[in-house]
DNA sequence: TCTGGGGTCCTAGGGCGA
DNA sequence: TCTGTCGCCCTAGGACCC
């Protein structure tokens, strides 16, 4: 049996953890530089589709009295791993699949009650966390995430469990599932099969293994065993990460040379700090910076480039130099640039380093990037930064409705009037 | 004025050596 | 030396996820 866990709203509802006179008032959280809206309380979704630039809601926010927040990743990231950590008392075999959601296995359960541990796990990570969640059980993992859904749905029925656990019950919650709201079907697939009159998940797996095998790759009959009660997918054990990026769109618009180069060189160091966390270094990069897109009245350009790094390296000192010599090679002058970033690929572990030929990393990089490390660590990250960066300015992203680090910086905890 | 950020996997097709 | 074929590797692009 896998089960799938689901923090109902999770940004909206972690704000509301902390403000509880806002239980059953509409919530929105905001992207970086408030930009757009990402997460939304049950009584915001009728007034804000999901991903609403805030500039145009900003009437709306002040008519339907909604409180927004800008996100606060310390405070979300947190009570994230408070809920991973306490479903891990019930099977020591989870999945955490993203900040707000985790797949659980429970091997050798055939004696319990699903249900009533359904039941308790739902007591327990709200008594424990405050967060609202949702749990699905079926006998695959696609099929968790359909149970799930009916979980999240009918929260009054379900109580916010709900089990697969007859064929009669898969076929009904197939027939159920909207063909759109598949696991692992996108807008593209979704378009296709409607056109084929494929409407829910249901017929999704009438069709032949050899034409979803031919239209829809490996993935997509994957898929449709799983959800036919075969279980196909399994868990995942996370591994270290493939590629890793930074980057972000400005606050307003830059067109000078040497401020970008400052954004961007940032972003090469805090890409360094995150290969130097999981132990890896990269010997490629890429850059690329661009217009704003939306801004239809003027000038567009965008470019990326691709740069092979000498030697494998997660030095911020390589990893600048390397972005500025790719910026100069893209940045052209006299345009308004509103986004750009870094990302590191070609990652191997740190020990496992291909040594060149001809050149090799200066030996002192190393012990000074440890010491950097420690320094940020204890003194708060970017107290130490690189000349590249500016010592004078301090980019700031746009938060004007931050809500403090409850739970992780001293300063911030909650105080309680009696 | 103002529109997020960060990932993964798979396939097709070309280059290239055996 | 020329040509065909096979398999491996790489890359770009498509599709998906949160």
């Amino acid at each position: 049996m896998f089960a799938l866990v689901d923090c109902n709203n999770f940004y909206a509802s972690c704000e509301r953890v902390f403000r509880p006179n806002l239980n059953s008032k509409p919530v929105v959280v905001l992207s970086n530089n408030d930009g757009c809206v990402i997460a939304r309380s049950n009584e915001a979704k009728k007034f804000i589709p999901m991903g609403a630039p805030a500039f145009k809601f900003k009437e709306i926010f002040q008519k339907e009295q909604i409180h927004v927040f800008s996100s606060n990743y310390a405070l979300y990231g947190d009570m994230s791993s408070r809920v991973m950590n306490l479903l891990s008392e019930f099977t020591p075999d989870v999945e955490v699949y993203s900040i707000d959601e985790a797949f659980l296995k429970f091997h050798g359960f055939d004696l319990f009650n699903i249900q009533d541990l359904g039941n308790q796990m739902y007591k327990r990570i709200s008594r424990g966390t405050g967060i609202p969640i949702s749990i699905g059980f079926a006998p695959t993992k696609a099929l968790s995430k359909v149970s799930n859904r009916i979980a999240k749905k009918y929260p009054e029925q379900t109580k916010g469990v709900y089990v697969i656990d007859s064929e009669e019950k898969r076929i009904k919650a197939l027939k159920w599932l909207k063909i759109e709201d598949v696991w692992g079907i996108g807008r593209r697939h979704a378009k296709r099969l409607k056109a084929l009159n494929i409407k829910s998940a249901y017929e999704f797996t009438l069709l032949s293994d050899e034409w979803v095998r031919k239209n829809m790759s490996v993935v997509g009959l994957r898929l449709k065993h799983d959800l036919e009660g075969k279980p196909t997918l399994g868990m995942e054990t996370p591994g270290n990460k493939k590629m890793i990026a930074t980057t972000r769109t400005f606050e307003g618009m830059l067109s000078d040379f040497d401020d970008i180069k400052e954004r961007v060189s940032s972003f090469a160091v805090s890409c360094s700090e995150k290969l130097r966390r999981q132990k890896s270094h990269c010997n490629m990069l890429m850059v690329f910076l661009h217009t704003n897109w939306y801004r239809k009245d003027l000038q567009q350009y965008g470019k990326n480039i691709i740069i092979q790094t000498e030697y494998p390296t997660n030095s911020s000192i390589d990893l600048t130099r390397y972005v500025t010599k790719a910026l100069k090679k893209i940045y052209k002058e006299g345009y308004q640039y509103k986004k750009a970033g870094v990302i590191v690929m070609g990652l191997t572990p740190e020990n496992q380093k291909q040594l060149s030929l001809f050149n090799s990393e200066n030996p002192k990089h190393q012990p000074l990037m440890k010491v950097v490390d420690k320094l940020n660590r204890s003194y708060g990250n970017n107290k130490i930064k690189f000349a590249s960066q500016s010592l004078g300015r301090q980019w700031k992203m746009k938060q004007e409705k931050l809500s403090p680090r409850y739970t992780t910086n001293l300063n911030e905890i909650i105080t309680v009037n009696v």
